[in-house]
RNA sequence: GCCGCGUUCGUCUAGGGGUCCAGGACGCCGGCCUUUCACGCCGGUAACACGGGUUCAAAUCCCGUACGCGGUACCA
């Protein structure tokens, strides 16, 4: 580590207008591990200059996705820092500031042009090629602003009251251009960027002064966003420079797309395909953060090796920007899933444990042990930790569960007609056990077939569907020894009532 | 329209002039294991957008085209 080098401060910035989308998540995650990666810190600041859009319950739900996900920030609006405040809309003074000096240096000025008039003018020199015209160094000369207007009336305005926002001057004829810690050499022609507003008519900053003004004062070192920014950049660039600046290191991340790549993952195209796109809505779909973390970070990143699941820390050490792709990634559900029941294998019984109890609907701890030894049979069989008990309801004893249906498909094809025959003899054997242990039951059923001269399976199968209704689930024997003696001697012979019938059927497939 | 950024198996990606008739992972298909279902293991399917250059040699460098995405707001 270079030791004359600042420290690393870098933000994630969301602005409070609803609930954090994964886009969201993924871009404070790639800041999170920056900031550790380079021992530095990771700042969480709101960026609530949009009262139309704002929304109350914003920030705590962005704050809780964050924490869900185990991102914690360093500083923030709840974890405070030297650098407070960090809602911008606590910071207005500042940004005033800033608009005044700007306007003071000549770099920027005072409109009074209405939306209305904005748009008259953009009709007025639009042409086939240019559709939608600028304010710019082109048009300003023609609108009500203090760069056109005589002094006087610009005072007079002003005094007066009226209405104005503040815009910055963008001069043409320059190349703005920088590195792209992603993307490498990007530069844009002055006069392809408009004069943007600076401070709007309601006395608010915009983003794009807001945020060079925060990240200035804040002394973020790296500014590590969406794609969606990089158009923006050069204006960004120039704000640095009119304020005598010296601008942080630029990184622009790509995009998630949504399945099938058309446009960025959208709550609308989400929500049409039942796919999760807020952090709430995957922790409520029942998604590990582990597991979410683990698939977005791997959206756009890679660790330079086959390595796939990582852990928050293992990524925060691995981490690095030249390893971030450029292409828009698309949103893959499957995979997530796949990561989810990853994770779930990495349990401890305990800890599997404790992430299903985290769901409710049974209890868990007063049944502790029992849960245990079905967690342990279970675990390579659960993909969510939330529908554990569902799953596995039939391995507890009666009279939780008894099963009174017998999946059907199942019952044709494990249910012959000498399973009531074998079955009961079983039932009457399994009675007369001392020692209920997998390798007694097993042993036992092992030798009812060969006396009877037929396969273990012959036995196994129907058994497994009078224990549980299902074919599918842990090992039998195994299953019985959860069970006890008495459920299952209980459950073989209630099959054997209600399935034997099938003896009847004469064109039963053998 | 204009500006910018992208483009390797269906998806996430490795690769940065020769070791690539392109490697891994997810998915899918097949097999093994096995009392079932899973897990695991083994194998298979499948890609360098297109066209020109540069070079002895290009997935890799350059140019163009196409396509995709983003931006083009007093939203962030």
């Amino acid at each position: 580590m270079d030791y004359h080098a600042p420290r690393v401060r870098v933000r994630f910035a969301p602005s409070p207008t609803g609930a954090l989308h994964l886009g969201g998540l993924r871009t404070a995650l790639f800041n999170y591990f920056f900031a550790r990666k380079h021992e530095g810190v990771f700042v969480l600041r709101i960026e609530d200059t949009d009262q139309a859009r704002f929304t109350p319950e914003a920030e705590e739900n962005i704050l809780s996705g964050l924490l869900w996900a185990g991102v914690e920030p360093d500083e923030g609006p709840e974890q405070g820092g030297r650098y407070k405040p960090y809602r911008q809309s606590e910071r207005l003074l500042l940004y005033a500031v800033y608009a005044q000096r700007l306007v003071d240096e000549g770099h920027a000025y005072y409109a009074f042009d209405t939306p209305e008039e904005i748009a008259a003018m953009r009709k007025r020199f639009a042409t086939k090629e240019n559709p939608s015209p600028k304010y710019d160094a082109s048009t300003r000369g023609e609108m009500a602003n203090s760069l056109a207007l005589p002094p006087a009336e610009v005072c007079r305005r002003l005094d007066r009251g009226d209405e104005h926002v503040i815009r910055m001057k963008v001069e043409p004829g320059e190349r703005i251009a920088f590195e792209d810690r992603i993307r490498g050499p990007i530069s844009f022609a002055s006069e392809d960027i408009d004069d943007q507003v600076l401070i709007k008519s309601d006395g608010m900053p915009t983003y794009h002064l807001a945020h060079v003004v925060d990240d200035r004062t804040m002394w973020i070192t790296h500014v590590i966003r969406g794609e969606e920014w990089l158009s923006s950049t050069p204006k960004h660039l120039l704000l640095y420079r009119y304020l005598g600046w010296e601008a942080p290191e630029m990184a622009h991340m790509p995009l998630i797309m949504n399945p099938g790549g058309k446009g960025k993952l959208s709550k609308r195209h989400a929500q049409a395909n039942g796919l999760p796109v807020t952090v709430e809505q995957c922790r409520d779909a029942g998604y590990e953060p582990e597991a979410v973390v683990n698939f977005l970070a791997r959206l756009g990143w890679n660790p330079g090796d086959d390595q796939a699941l990582l852990s928050l820390d293992d990524m925060a050490e691995r981490f690095s920007l030249d390893r971030v792709g450029g292409g828009g990634v698309q949103f893959d559900v499957d995979k997530l899933g796949w990561f989810n029941q990853q994770f779930l294998r990495t349990l401890s019984v305990g800890g599997l444990l404790g992430r299903a109890a985290k769901w409710g609907g049974t209890d868990f701890y007063t049944r502790k042990e029992h849960w245990e030894r079905i967690v342990a049979l279970m675990q390579s069989r659960v993909a969510f930790a939330r529908d554990l008990p569902e799953t596995c309801m039939y391995l507890f004893p009666d009279p939780e569960f008894d099963p009174d249906t017998y999946d059907e498909r199942s019952v044709e094809k494990r249910w012959a007609p000498d399973s009531a025959d074998l079955l009961s003899a079983y039932a009457d054997r399994l009675g007369e056990l001392q020692d209920f242990g997998a390798e007694q039951t097993e042993t036992t059923l092992r030798a009812l077939a060969e006396d009877r001269g037929v396969g273990a399976a012959r036995i196994i199968h129907p058994v497994r569907l009078a224990l549980s209704g299902v074919s599918g689930g842990p090992s039998l024997f195994a299953m019985m020894g959860v069970l006890g003696q008495e459920a299952c001697a209980r459950r073989i012979r209630k099959a054997v009532g209600a399935l034997g019938l099938r003896l009847l059927t004469p064109d039963f497939p053998e």
